[in-house]
DNA sequence: TTGCAAATGAAACTGAGTCTCGATACAGTC
DNA sequence: GACTGTATCGAGACTCAGTTTCATTTGCAA
């Protein structure tokens, strides 16, 4: 469950059919650099010679290939954030901003038993932590 | 798990030290009747006789109270809802746009295993279902 | 009934994201 | 290597959600 690199993603865009342009290599440079997770408008001022709604577009186009996921902060604003392929969930550190994701096989079958008891049947899901991490909890011991 | 009262709300603010003013009265007579979720721009909308910034001061002034709490739609964006004191989460029906609280014990022991695994401390936590209502899946059989 | 802190409203502001439309530039073809 | 159609881009205006400021109003305790 690492993180997807800017070749990798150039390659899966061009499989895709999607042309590969100065703009899109730029901003998934900018990207990988802005660490684990970064708001739209990092993006934009860390890439000052790709336009505004370039950085927005190749941000859905991205989160539509599944190589950038939302992130919901606590305060109930989004990030993004260049992430693995696979479904997963957000851990995140109130205490140092960073996010680690995991999955849980418990999880996906905890939501079978909400599906059977409310007959509803679940589509998609979030889940996003708010804690302490690892590191975080160790340094303040 | 029910739906919190207007009255029960007003009782709560004053038990809380705050003062029960015409704006708010209105307010929370508005969100009761706005249905299941609501937008910030809703109430603004439905309550033209108060301020935008009181809207808003409100919502927030709710939610520490824990009265109102917050949706994550599957856009990303964020709604509002009059919700039980108590934790719970939220099944949304991407077809009639329903919302059903739900809590899960068995969700809240796979959060310690995760715990458990990462070394992380949950100190709060989102989880939101997207799919289909049991009504909207017997209205289509 | 009065006094004052808490609360309000208007309006300007910020931040996040969208839309339009004319200009540009990939990438497949010759 | 030049040609060309279409995907993509950039500027800038716009929308929507939420915040801030500050002068005015109002609940409510004394």
């Amino acid at each position: 469950m690492s993180q997807v690199s800017p070749d990798a993603i150039e390659r899966l865009l061009s499989r895709r059919g999607y042309r590969l342009t100065a703009p899109r290599r730029n901003l998934l440079e900018v990207m990988a650099s802005l660490g684990d997770h970064f708001s739209a408008d990092a993006v934009v001022g860390a890439a000052p010679e790709v336009g505004r709604a370039t950085v927005f577009r190749t941000l859905r186009l991205l989160q539509d290939l599944g190589v950038v996921c939302q992130v919901v902060l606590d305060d109930g604003t989004l990030a993004y954030r260049l992430a693995p392929e696979e479904h997963h969930h957000h851990a995140l550190c109130v205490e140092c901003g960073s996010v680690e994701d995991f999955s849980s096989p418990a999880l996906e079958s905890v939501l079978r038993e909400v599906e059977e008891a409310m007959g509803f049947s679940v589509e998609a899901h979030r889940l996003e932590l708010y804690g302490r991490c690892a590191a975080c909890r160790a340094a303040s011991n």
